[in-house]
RNA sequence: GUCCCUGUAGCUCAGAUGGAUAGAGCGGCGCCCUCCUAAGGCGUAGGCCGUCCGUUCGAAUCGGACCAGGGACGCCA
């Protein structure tokens, strides 16, 4: 039996001896449609596998002290486990001071939860949450006017891990990144070029207003000298698309290059310019149809104040151009017609002020603004020796993604990225983050999993692999081991909760919890020994372990060392 | 000025939808390798959970006010 069903039967169980008592007792009122009861697992192990604080919540509803009412669920709850072949999973069920309900799940339901892992495998703690409903998650979207810095690193780290995550919890993801692919920035991309290119050749032209520095920009000047001579110098403001279309292109392929090597990919690339003017413009004519666009002082304002904005926006300005906020209005639009149940926008925290914006826009769209999650994940600031190091992106100081991975390694680096809670600034310590040793937890966790392989291993060397993973329950009764069977058993809830939450780094709590585990105990606690038996059983129980460990760090994209 | 994020042990941070005595790591101190990787483990010390009100059976968690740090507020993208 699955620890889901488990789960869900015993929360049946309560709301129905509820249901029960409004009959038995003198009900003034029908049950609420929400009950807001929750059945979560305890920190303190002595309060059991699962607890609930249904008889708080309901204790004013009934008229009874909390107490009281717990007691009285209990005995129902009891009466039904008779009835139920539930009866032999739980063990006991006890009411503790304020009153809540502690259920005590027996052993055997976290022994049979081992052959589960073990049959299931690389999809133990994968869910049907999501239902097969279609999610499009989109991140990055970085403009492509220079190479990806730490914070898109954060942000690719983060959406390609929940990409994952939901996968796992039975979405249908698709990864999008949506490509700036025209606009000033990239007219003044193209400009910058240009300025150095021109420069290269002894012609002098004033360095561009909002122009781009940086080496990166010279490189691709000289590349294109290389390649094409002094060709463009004559009439080159002829020339100017020219030279935002290359460096476009060549900075693109440098970030789809770090992309793969920090192990990130996308399903769709989805450039600005296949939103043409004419869609834009289309979708603006329907919204005033609706009456969510006016015109004023010679601009086409978008009425965003009447849905929850605090001011109403421009879409079209003066001088006849879009602003962002228009083509932005149309590809959320898009999204909806290519068949997206639900949304994921990644932005910087810079973004901020502009969520109202786009969820007004999906209110004006007709589409429920719940369908879509914007998730503002907070700057990573990169340190060294605990000293900040400046960043700025205009004079072309800053440091790239490229750059941290080539030091410390895509595991580390996105491992780091995932560390913090969404909304937490990130502290990223290099030099922590080459350390290896127990302060550095993707170390901890890898080295968890390394040991486990060098246990198989020696077995394997010294019996030749002789020794059955036969799981004998009456072995298995270190104080150690029962650790690690609660904690395994926890896992399915960790991942579901990362899914609820879009927030991996639930699950790097967890892992760093269970690594910790399997770490006490395997200093405690011989595994290959002359006990046939004992070995076998502990195998079976540490090849769980790295099931667990093995599907967590593939949800976050770390790998998984055999040896270190 | 408005808005967003943060404020928990000396340091870096957990505390997932309010829950039962507030937890880790580092650093301090003291231990554990004739034994499957010591990149490990154990013990110990260390806290008015920024401040003040409020909601609740119950608050680090929710609401309000204030204090401190970081960031955003364009007919830029």
């Amino acid at each position: 039996m699955s620890k889901q069903s488990i789960e869900a039967r015993i929360s049946h169980l309560i709301e129905q001896s509820l249901c029960r008592l409004t009959r038995i007792l003198p009900a003034k009122k029908t049950l609420p449609e929400d009950l807001g009861i929750q059945l979560e697992i305890p920190k303190d192990m002595a309060h059991g596998d699962l607890t609930t604080n249904a008889a708080m919540r309901m204790a004013n509803f009934f008229g009874l002290s909390p107490m009281v009412l717990s007691e009285k669920i209990v005995s129902l709850i009891q009466e039904d486990l008779k009835k139920s072949n539930l009866e032999s999973s739980v063990s006991e069920i006890e009411v503790k001071k304020p009153g809540f309900m502690n259920f005590f799940l027996s052993e055997q339901v976290l022994f049979d939860n081992l052959k589960i892992i073990k049959e299931e495998n690389d999809c133990y703690g994968a869910s049907n949450l999501g239902a097969g409903q279609r999610i499009q998650i989109e991140f990055v979207s970085a403009n492509p006017t220079g190479p990806l810095t730490v914070a898109h690193g954060r942000q690719a780290a983060v959406g390609d891990a929940l990409g994952k995550i939901l996968e796992f919890s039975g979405h249908k993801v698709s990864r999008e990144y949506f490509l700036n692919d025209e606009g000033r920035q990239i007219d003044a991309l193209g400009e910058s070029i240009l300025f150095h290119y021109l420069a290269i050749n002894e012609v002098n032209i004033p360095f561009p207003e909002d122009g781009y520095r940086g080496a990166y920009i010279t490189e691709i000047a000289e590349e294109i000298n290389k390649k094409y001579k002094d060709k463009f110098v004559e009439g080159y403001h002829k020339h100017r698309k020219f030279f935002s279309d290359y460096g476009v292109n060549v900075i693109v392929g440098g970030i789809k290059k770090d992309l793969a090597d920090f192990n990130v990919c996308f399903d769709v690339w989805f450039p600005q310019s296949s939103l043409t003017k004419k869609r834009v413009s289309d979708v603006l004519d329907s919204l005033r149809k609706k009456g969510f666009v006016y015109d004023k002082d010679g601009a086409v304002w978008f009425n965003s104040m009447k849905l929850g904005d605090d001011k109403d926006r421009v879409v079209v300005k003066s001088d006849g151009s879009f602003t962002y906020l228009a083509p932005d209005i149309a590809y959320h639009l898009n999204k909806y017609k290519r068949g997206f149940k639900r949304l994921v926008d990644i932005w910087g925290p810079d973004h901020h002020g502009y969520v109202p914006r786009i969820k007004a826009a999906i209110k004006a769209l007709g589409y429920d603004e719940k369908s879509l999650s914007v998730l503002l994940v907070q700057l990573a600031t990169l340190y060294r020796d605990g000293k900040a190091l400046s960043m700025s992106t205009r004079k072309g100081e800053f440091i790239t993604l490229k750059e941290v991975i080539k030091e410390v390694g895509s595991d580390v680096a996105r491992f780091f990225f995932l560390m913090r809670k969404l909304d937490s600034h990130l502290d990223f310590d290099l030099e922590l983050a080459k350390r290896q040793s127990r302060d550095n937890p993707v170390f901890y966790i890898q080295y968890a999993h390394a040991r486990i392989w060098s246990i198989k291993d020696f077995e394997y060397k010294q019996a030749k692999g002789s020794i059955p993973h036969r799981l004998d329950v009456s072995l298995i009764k270190e104080k150690e081991e029962k650790n690690l069977l609660r904690l395994l058993f926890q896992f399915p809830s960790c991942t579901s909760g990362c899914a609820r939450n879009l927030e991996p780094y639930i699950l790097i709590a967890y892992l760093n919890n269970l690594a910790r585990a399997f770490h006490d105990f395997y200093t405690k606690h011989r595994v290959v020994s002359d006990d046939t038996a004992l070995s076998g059983a502990r195998l079976y129980l540490i090849d769980c372990v790295r099931i667990c460990i093995g599907n967590g760090l593939n949800l976050l994209g770390v790998s998984l060392p055999k040896k270190m």
